[in-house]
RNA sequence: GGUCGGUUGGCCGAGUGGCUAGGCGCUGGUCUGCAAAACCAAUGACGGCGGUUCGAAUCCGCCACCGACCUCCA
């Protein structure tokens, strides 16, 4: 492998060398959305982060299978005490749908913003749903190992026990004494043998409405559960590459390493990744702090906090100007000067395309080059990367105006980069062609050229008249005069 | 309360011991019939107080403030 690229592992809070277990093929796994509401921002920079991570290894060579799942059941909301309730149930309830109706809705929802996001889909997506049985055999596992026991129909997983053999807390840091002091209503635990035990099978309500037949009980699986298995049925016991949004990293991830661990022996991941958050006026945008902007919005603008409305690639862009392990705080200036920035960035390359060259540069494309890798190299600093990538712009202008001067293999040089850390890598696309206000412009632009033709027509200098038809034709856009008035349509 | 992280110029955001990231904005200039774009230049910063060092935004200590996780969350 020609690039040694590094990753920063938070299982060892160190930046490494990455080295796949069976080179050149990487498996990476990252948690994808709960399906049950409008995906927003904190989604966007999930998907764009592992996107970008997912294009380099491919780039550098890499054989890369990218399974991120789609949670459409197991989560349980609202305090223990006082009703808990599945996620997508309660939200079924609100909207009085199926809850394989709510799923569909934002799976499909999730799927579209990425699409328009230019965010590739994974190898895999698959459905917690659809893997009960490869969950009820982990479960099955764990209990013969001994790290798991089973109280009225449900299934749990025996922390002390594991903790007594192996190390819970590894990933993030915590010790059980202090775990144990911030349980609440430990009185509530009444099922569990010991508070930090997390549910592995649940024996459904008379009410739930998602359940699955097993040997304990008509249930479900506990949440941890369906990524150990989607993992390791897909990846392999041990698999290179575990991502997923900083707030998971306890107690999800913590507990799929000892489900894992359980289960198998064997350490599941190599390299935890984990995206941090994107803020709002300084505070986490989330669903259940009700301060989160949804995709919708930024298309129409009619969130609060924005002026007007932005395209995905302003998006994408916004959230790439930001290394994914720092938090990215959200403004409508913030989004402007991305948006900017990004129309910078691509008439920049525009003009690259049509750059002559000559004898002798006057600057190294080679330096930016290998300054763009280095920065992606290193721990997947995109906006360093980007900051090169603005250097050569400027270069690229200047050389335009005259004012530097580029070899040819320097060109070549250049438009290879763009070509492949823009387009490629970074998964920006130049969207001005297709965008709206583009399309209405030039009807416009039509119209204004027909008033003109017309004009010519009641002057009788039908030459002229006969001339914008026949340019007008030859762009596709065909021209009919009738009774009342001139129409046009475009082929 | 416990654990962890952050505080960088008007805004967003890189940077971990010396070599002023970058984007947006503001100001002046070049160009232009005018404007825009582009280029050039200028401006401007490392929360506070100490310490280590020839030298600190960068290392150490204390303080202040903000946030994340500890319940579901990308």
């Amino acid at each position: 492998m020609q690039h040694q690229f590094h990753i920063y592992n938070s299982l060892t809070k160190k930046t490494e060398l990455f080295k796949p277990v069976n080179p050149p093929h990487v498996g990476m796994y990252v948690c994808g959305p709960t399906v049950y509401s409008e995906p927003h921002l904190g989604h966007v920079r999930m998907a764009v982060t592992y996107d970008v991570l997912f294009r380099y290894l491919n780039h550098i060579g890499y054989k890369v299978r990218y399974v991120r799942n789609i949670t459409d059941v197991g989560h349980l909301e609202g305090d223990l005490a006082d009703g808990e309730e599945d996620k997508i149930e309660k939200k079924a309830r609100i909207e009085q749908l199926e809850p394989m109706e709510v799923v569909q809705k934002y799976k499909y929802a999730f799927q579209h913003v990425m699409e328009i996001l230019n965010v590739l889909p994974p190898s895999i997506e698959p459905l917690a749903s659809g893997h009960i049985i490869e969950q009820q055999l982990m479960i099955k596992k764990i209990l013969d190992n001994g790290y798991a026991y089973v109280t009225n129909g449900s299934v749990y997983f025996d922390i002390e026990k594991y903790h007594r053999k192996y190390h819970y807390g590894k990933l993030s840091g915590r010790k059980i004494e202090d775990l144990l002091v911030n349980t609440r209503d430990l009185d509530r635990q009444d099922e569990k043998r010991y508070p930090l035990d997390f549910a592995l099978w649940k024996k459904a309500g008379p009410t739930h409405l998602m359940k699955w037949p097993s040997e304990w009980s008509e249930g479900f699986p506990g949440w941890h559960l369906e990524c150990s298995v989607m993992g390791t049925k897909y990846l392999g016991e041990t698999f290179d590459i575990h991502g997923g949004g900083m707030d998971l990293l306890f107690p999800h991830h913590e507990c799929e390493i000892a489900q894992a661990v359980a289960a198998n022996g064997k350490e599941p991941v190599r390299y935890w990744m984990h995206n941090n958050m994107i803020t709002i006026e300084g505070q986490k945008m989330a669903r259940s702090l009700n301060n989160f902007i949804t995709f919708n919005e930024f298309f129409t603008g009619t969130h609060v906090k924005l002026t007007r409305a932005y395209k995905p690639m302003t998006v994408r862009f916004f959230v790439l100007q930001a290394h994914y392990r720092s938090t990215l705080d959200f403004s409508d200036e913030a989004l402007q000067a991305a948006e900017k920035g990004l129309a910078r960035m691509m008439k920049g390359i525009q003009i690259l395309q049509g750059l002559k060259p000559s004898g002798k540069s006057t600057t190294s494309a080679k330096e930016l080059v290998r300054n763009c890798y280095k920065a992606m190299n290193d721990d997947l600093n995109y906006p360093v990367a980007i900051s090169h990538l603005f250097d050569g712009i400027r270069l690229i202008n200047s050389v335009n105006d005259g004012k530097e001067t580029i070899s040819e293999e320097d060109l070549r040089e250049l438009k290879k980069l763009y070509r492949e850390i823009v387009f490629d890598v970074l998964g920006l696309k130049d969207e001005k062609q297709d965008s709206e206000k583009e399309r209405l412009l030039a009807s416009e632009l039509v119209e204004m050229l027909l008033e003109f033709r017309n004009e010519a027509r009641l002057r009788k200098d039908f030459a002229a008249a006969d001339k914008i038809r026949e340019k007008l034709q030859q762009l596709g856009i065909r021209i009919d005069d009738t009774k009342d008035g001139t129409h046009w349509e475009m082929l």
